[in-house]
DNA sequence: ACTCATAATTATGGATTCAGAACCCGGATC
DNA sequence: GATCCGGGTTCTGAATCCATAATTATGAGT
């Protein structure tokens, strides 16, 4: 947001872009990650890539085995979910919580904007907009929450969901049930039911979770080949 | 534990004698870290020492300013203590429930022996060894939890509370109220009931919190100077 | 033709080197 | 006397270099 002075270090930029490449799949899931190639790719030396690297695995998007390489973090296999889930309800739970005591009219409203914007999205259909505005929706009450410890963690582990890519949004009705949700979580901002807020929230998290569950063993997809993504499924977190 | 192949990296060693060096207060909280005094009293490079305090940073234990070198991150303002420590409650209250619901007996036992030798300890007095204990205490229930995410950032906030090193057990009968609280964990583990666990351990980590408020206001300590820590206080979290 | 041993190649981990920014200190100026 | 400027030194950030482990390729032997 400022950067006045001080420019950032190379590294960091380093990790944002390659933050960005695992996202935007371009460095695929499990795949090696080919130091050299991305030396030339970025015009530096390995120096600042290798200390990103041991930035990123801090992290868990990538695995660090000694001698033999980095490899981007593994798919979250369904037990992941079963297990990461809750936590994410019980965090974000507490943030609309905190959000809610904490939240001054100005915040709130902008807040509003966000949420006006996911109905039109979700009238028009427009899942990928969607997907980024419901992001900054939960993003902004994490903000909201204005708790550095709680939204160190939730940052850390919406980073494994953020692999998921918005996927339970596909599922058919749900775009519509998530909306429902944000409702219901808008309502007990606005009259200041903080408790309201926490246990809507929780159950939200949990309902993305069910629309996950549905897809797991749901219709193939469209188009793209079935589950045969790879052989070995590699954990995220160690 | 165990290395039978595969050793670990440089870097890994550096990050875990530099956590013990900053655990033990042989780097004080704020101060700078002379990167070329560890080198030659680590008998390494500067690279991997750079890469362990990337990864201290990402950890948050140290701060990293660019082109002013490292710092260890400062002591927690009371203000910090305010919200990190109803975080943690919610997430060791979490931990209880999952470990009630998973463990097995023989892991149960195993908890029953550390809580034997809290009891020991207590009624002893030995205020150092109950704290490595207690830590080990909390350690298990979080083990016994198997959840990986939640035992990730449970690790990650404990970083921080390691700083106080157990400062609350030196509350005037804070022995003997933790013992209490761990008592009834212990009952509610025995007879199965995670929804009680979550909520005494959450309890208790408020508890906490509150002896710790005691103290800030209370009495100076026996020995040791006054808060003159140094000047600027920095905040560890970002 | 297949397997195993061995050599060549490549990639990783760590050390060293180098450029430039920040700090320290002395001196000049107002 | 305080402040501002300049030169030297130190330290950080990044590039380059080197040793060694891992992988691949090669070839001998069955």
């Amino acid at each position: 947001m400022s950067r006045p002075i001080a420019h950032r270090a190379l590294y960091q930029e380093v990790a944002d872009r390659l933050r960005r490449l695992i996202y935007d799949g371009d460095l695929p899931l499990g795949s090696w990650i080919d130091e050299q190639a991305l030396t030339v790719e970025f015009g530096i030396s390995r120096t600042p890539l290798r200390e990103a690297l041991k930035v990123l695995h801090a992290e868990g998007l990538v695995q660090l085995t000694p001698r033999r390489g980095c490899f981007v973090a593994g798919e979250l296999a369904p037990g992941d979910l079963d297990e990461l889930f809750p936590v994410m309800a019980l965090l974000e739970g507490r943030c609309a919580y905190e959000a809610v005591k904490k939240a001054t009219p100005v915040e709130v409203r902008r807040l509003e904007g966000i949420h006006a914007r996911l109905e039109k999205l979700a009238s028009k259909g427009d899942v990928a907009t969607y997907y980024e505005n419901n992001y900054a929706f939960h993003e902004t009450i994490q903000e909201l929450a204005a708790n550095p410890w709680l939204s160190r963690i939730v940052s850390e582990l919406r980073r494994f969901l953020k692999l998921l890519r918005g996927r339970q949004l596909r599922v058919p009705g749900r775009l519509e049930a998530s909306l429902e949700e944000h409702r219901k979580i808008m309502g007990a901002l606005r009259r200041g039911d903080a408790a309201a807020a926490e246990r809507i929230m929780r159950a939200h998290l949990m309902s993305q979770r069910a629309a996950l569950a549905v897809q797991e063993r749901g219709p193939a997809p469209a188009r793209a080949a079935p589950p045969a993504g790879g052989k070995g499924r590699r954990r995220a977190a160690r």
